[in-house]
RNA sequence: GCCGCGUUCGUCUAGGGGUUUAGGACGCCGCCCUUUCACGGCGGUAACACGGGUUCAAAUCCCGUACGCGGUACCA
C-alpha cells in the first residue's frame, strides 16, 4: 500500500488557473488513474505578496469543469493534510531546524540590498549575476562568517534573517527524469538557495520537498521550468536523508510565435490563457482535455479522439514529448466541433439559449431544439447557433456579396410569385415547399437556382445555411411569406 | 554570460540504424456529395537545422555549431 502511486498538482494561488497548469494537472491525473494511484491537490500559498483570494476556488472549479477529480485536497480532506502550505508552517520550521542542526543549512542576515550590492560588486562580463554560493558566502553576513555569539545576539535582538541551504561545491547531482532520462548538474552552479524567508514562510523549494515527502508523493510531474531547480530538491532530500521521488518534467506550452504563452501575447492572438476564459467562450471541456492531452503526448498510433477515461487507458508518461509545443487554436476549435457534433440537440439548445435569447429575446424551447437539430453539423461552438438569428426573427440586412451574385432583375417578381403560391399551400412541408418552387420555375421558365438562392437571401439574409426547405419549414409559413414580400419590396 | 533542456511538413506529431517514394492530424488548395454553406469522402501542398564522425547503410548513434526554450529571486 505504501508503495502505491501518489502524485500531486501543486499550483500557486496567484491568479486564474492557466491553461498550462491545467495540462500539468491533467497529466498528473492520467498518471494517477492509470496506476490506480492517488491524485492530490496541494495549494502552494507561501508567497503572501502574490496571494489571490479567489484563485483557489478557480483552481478547484476549473479542474472540476474538465472532470479531473481530486482524491485529496483542501476541499476534499485526506489524512496527510492540511493541503494548504500556509497551514503547515510549523512543519517547515521544524525541518529547517533539523537542517540547521545537521549543518546542511545556515542562518544569513544579509538584506536584499546587501545581496544586490555584492552581486554588483562581483559582476564581470563573464559572470553577470554572481551567486550566493560557496564562492561568495564567506563575504556575507551569516552563521558561517559570524561567530556563534554574534549570531545569537542578532537572533535575540530580533534581527531579520533567512535560512539558506549550504550547497557543497564540486559535486555532481544526478537524477533520472522519467521523460528526459539522466540529467546532471554540477553543484558549483547551484546557489545557496533560501529555504526560509525573513517573513517566516518557506520558499517553494523547501515547502515542496517537505510536503512531497510528508504526503508520500512518489512521482513529481511538473512543468519544465522546474528542471533547473531539481538539483536543489535532490540536495534537500539528501540532506533530510529521504529517498527522492521520481521526477518527470513536462515540455512547456508555447505561443504560436514561439516563446512563452504569456497573458499579453496570447490575448493578441485571441488565445485564452485562463481556464475560466475557455469556459466563458463556450469550449467543450472534453475538447480542451483532448487537445491538451495531445499537445505534448501521443498514443503511438493514429487515434486522436479520446475521452478522459480513454486517455487514462492510453496515456504513458514515457511517450511524452521532450520539446515545447506551440498552441494551435485552429486545432482546438476542430476538436470542439468534433465534440459539439456528438452533443444532442437538447444539449446544444441548452448551451446556446443564453446567447440566442440575448440576441433575439425569449425563444420557444421546442423551436430552439429543432433549430439545434437542423444546424448541428454546422457548429464549431454550440453558441454559434445564435448566429442563425433568422430562425427567430426576420432578417434586418442581406448579405451584400450574396445579393450581388444572386439577386437578379426578376428576383423580386419570383419572390412575390413564390409567396403567392405558398399562401395556397396549407401543408407547408419540406416536400410541398420544394414542389411549389419547382412548379413555379417550370411555369416561369426560370432555373431552380434562379429562385432558391434569392429565396434563401430573402428569408435568412445569408447565402449559407441548412437545407432550404427544412429551413423554411422551421421559419414557418407566415414568416416565410412575409419575408419574401418584404425582400421583394426592399430589394426591388 | 553561465547552467540545463530541446530541434521531423506552417502547427501538433509518428518513426529511434536497412520495413520510408519519411506516416497521421490541424490549416491551406482541389475534386466528389449538394443547385447554398457546412459535415462527410477522396486527392494535393508541405519537413528530417547545419557540419563532421561511426557504419556496408544514419531522420534514427556520437561530437561540434547554430537556433529555440527554460533557469540564473527572501516568485512559484
Amino acid at each position: 500500500m505504501s508503495d502505491s502511486v501518489r502524485v500531486r498538482f501543486a499550483p500557486s494561488p496567484t491568479g486564474w488557473l492557466h491553461i498550462g497548469g491545467l495540462r500539468t494537472a491533467l497529466y498528473n491525473y492520467l498518471f494517477a488513474r492509470q496506476h490506480g494511484g492517488t491524485f492530490v491537490l496541494r495549494i502552494e500559498d507561501t508567497d503572501q505578496s502574490r496571494y489571490v483570494e479567489e484563485a483557489e476556488q478557480d483552481i478547484v472549479e476549473s479542474m472540476r469543469w474538465v472532470g479531473l477529480e481530486v482524491d485529496e485536497g483542501p476541499d476534499k480532506g485526506g489524512n496527510v493534510g492540511p493541503y494548504r502550505q500556509s497551514q503547515r508552517t510549523d512543519l517547515y520550521r521544524e525541518h529547517v531546524d533539523q537542517l540547521l542542526a545537521s549543518g546542511h543549512a545556515y542562518v544569513a542576515f544579509d538584506t536584499a540590498e546587501e545581496i544586490d550590492a555584492m552581486r554588483e560588486r562581483l559582476k564581470t562580463p563573464d559572470n553577470p549575476s554572481p551567486k550566493y554560493d560557496a564562492a561568495t558566502r564567506m563575504q556575507m553576513m551569516n552563521a558561517l562568517t559570524l561567530d556563534a555569539d554574534e549570531v545569537q545576539r542578532r537572533l535575540d535582538a530580533g534581527e531579520e534573517y533567512v535560512v539558506r541551504l549550504k550547497v557543497e561545491p564540486g559535486q555532481t547531482v544526478r537524477f533520472d527524469d522519467l521523460i528526459r532520462g539522466p540529467v546532471a548538474f554540477e553543484t558549483d552552479t547551484v546557489d545557496d538557495q533560501v529555504l526560509l524567508k525573513s517573513d517566516g514562510f518557506p520558499t517553494y523549494h523547501l515547502a515542496n520537498v517537505v510536503d512531497d515527502h510528508a504526503m508520500q508523493i512518489t512521482h513529481v510531474i511538473r512543468g519544465e521550468e522546474w528542471l533547473p531547480s531539481t538539483p536543489k530538491h535532490v540536495l534537500l532530500y539528501d540532506a533530510f536523508g529521504w529517498p527522492p521521488p521520481a521526477f518527470a518534467h513536462l515540455p512547456l506550452i508555447m505561443s504560436p510565435t514561439g516563446g512563452k504563452l504569456s497573458k499579453r501575447n496570447a490575448d493578441k492572438m485571441r488565445i485564452p490563457v485562463s481556464v475560466k476564459d475557455y469556459i466563458a467562450q463556450g469550449y467543450e471541456p472534453e475538447a480542451l482535455v483532448n487537445f491538451l492531452a495531445l499537445l505534448g503526448w501521443n498514443p503511438g498510433d493514429e487515434r486522436e479522439l479520446f475521452t478522459l477515461s480513454e486517455l487514462v487507458e492510453a496515456y504513458s508518461i514515457e511517450r511524452t514529448a521532450h520539446s515545447g509545443a506551440q498552441f494551435d487554436i485552429d486545432k482546438l476549435q476542430w476538436f470542439n466541433g468534433q465534440y459539439v457534433r456528438e452533443l444532442s440537440p437538447t444539449e446544444i439548445a441548452e448551451r446556446a439559449r443564453p446567447g440566442v435569447e440575448e440576441r433575439v429575446g425569449p425563444v420557444d424551447p421546442a423551436h430552439l431544439e429543432a433549430v439545434a437539430a437542423l444546424m448541428h453539423e454546422r457548429l464549431t461552438f454550440a453558441h454559434n447557433l445564435a448566429d442563425a438569428a433568422y430562425f427567430f426573427q426576420d432578417p434586418t440586412t442581406y448579405d451584400e456579396q450574396g445579393l450581388k451574385k444572386r439577386w437578379k432583375d426578376d428576383s423580386a417578381g419570383l419572390m412575390r410569385a413564390y409567396a403567392d403560391r405558398l399562401e395556397a399551400d396549407d401543408t407547408f412541408t419540406e416536400e410541398s415547399t420544394e414542389a411549389v418552387m419547382r412548379q413555379l420555375g417550370e411555369d416561369e421558365g426560370a432555373g431552380f437556382g434562379r429562385i432558391i438562392h434569392p429565396v434563401r437571401l430573402a428569408t435568412t439574409g445569408t447565402t449559407a445555411g441548412a437545407g432550404m426547405f427544412e429551413t423554411l419549414v422551421l421559419i414557418g409559413r407566415e414568416a416565410t411569406i412575409r419575408r419574401l414580400r418584404r425582400a421583394a419590396d426592399e430589394l426591388g
